[in-house]
DNA sequence: CGCGGGTTTGATGATGCTCAAGCCCGGTGG
DNA sequence: CCACCGGGCTTGAGCATCATCAAACCCGCG
């Protein structure tokens, strides 16, 4: 229960503390600095990260050449381009780094290595994918649902720390508006 | 390779024919009228199932009480909370049919009874998992990026025989737009 | 024949975008 | 230390996209 990989992992499984230091072998910790691009467009993925420190996005890039955020991963998140990285196949995501992050990484060597010692891992990532598509769901849902000011303050409730930390423009692709316009939903909002 | 999901399968998997008829005895047939109401948000999902006719939506209630439609299953589709089925946890979705329609049904037994028998096809799970992952990044992406007339020729593209086929207020909720400007769109589009 | 769900049409208005300009502020080089 | 630069945020004006509401229409069906 030492380190936040193993808190997260006894979330979704129950293992011997014995296990403990024979799971963490198989992970590489990596750091990055700032504005590291860790996956282009039609590379292919080749690690499975989980976050420990910094702020890292998904994006896709839209016909004019924008960024259109798929997700944040801060602290005690996954990170990866899953269909990319399961098959090895070229993605259509970019990851990159927006704070300097650490990470720790998985390959598909050796995440097949760990799950044939610990089978009963499977049970998280088969959880790590529900979680994924649960949230994309939901987003597709909100974007379509709810007016820009209800998808904002869904967000600030969900990560009330990012404001503080990351360009407010990276916020507003993900929400899906424009930066002026995110400018003035949080004008709006302060005058309440 | 007679039936359609055998059909389906093979194209994750290769399987011996042998393997045939064992694989389809975990399989229950189930026929449907329309307007039947598999799964009603709070419940749990006690179905993954693969259609062989018919055609099927899944779908959000907004604070309004008008539905968001997530995905359509027809023909060779998986339709299911997956969520609300693994876990057997309150789903946060509604299914139900368009058309009548028939389907091949796993319960939570039988799939793991066919998984235990047949472990190859795991591959094909989480296969279906990732398929659906990358289709909700790609709406999303389409519904922040893209005009709604761009989304709505994706859409044909896609599902090019559903609009003979159901209402279309239905795709209009599908594509995130109202009825009434579905309609025009295809009044603008049939101009030129 | 009338009913009812679905589609179309029109008028009006809200939401959110684009373009352009100004501003704030931290960093960098002279 | 200061001037300058540049990225990010704000502000304003005008505009495109799309929603809403109401009415008419179409058509299969009892």
């Amino acid at each position: 229960m030492d380190t936040p990989l193993l808190k997260y992992i006894h979330q979704c499984v129950t293992l011997s503390t014995a296990d403990h230091e024979g799971i963490m072998e198989f992970f590489q910790p990596i750091q990055y600095p700032k504005k590291t691009i860790l996956l282009n467009e039609g590379e292919i993925c080749k690690f499975e990260g989980f976050v420990t420190k910094g702020c890292i996005k998904t994006y896709f890039i839209d016909q004019n050449g924008f960024e259109v955020i798929l997700t944040f991963a801060t602290e005690n998140w996954w990170v990866s381009d899953i269909a990319s990285f399961q098959d090895q196949r070229p993605s259509k995501t970019c990851i990159e780094t927006i704070e300097a992050s650490e990470l720790l990484i998985l390959t598909p060597d050796s995440k097949e290595a760990l799950l044939s010692k610990y089978p009963d891992l499977e049970r998280m990532f088969r959880l790590m994918v529900q979680r994924h598509l649960a949230a994309y769901q939901e987003r597709l849902f909100g974007n379509i649902a709810l007016t820009a000011d209800k998808r904002y303050a869904l967000f600030l409730e969900k990560y009330p720390d990012l404001p503080q930390r990351i360009p407010q423009h990276l916020i507003a692709s993900y929400l899906g508006i424009s930066p002026e316009f995110l400018s003035r939903l949080r004008k709006r909002k302060s005058k309440k």
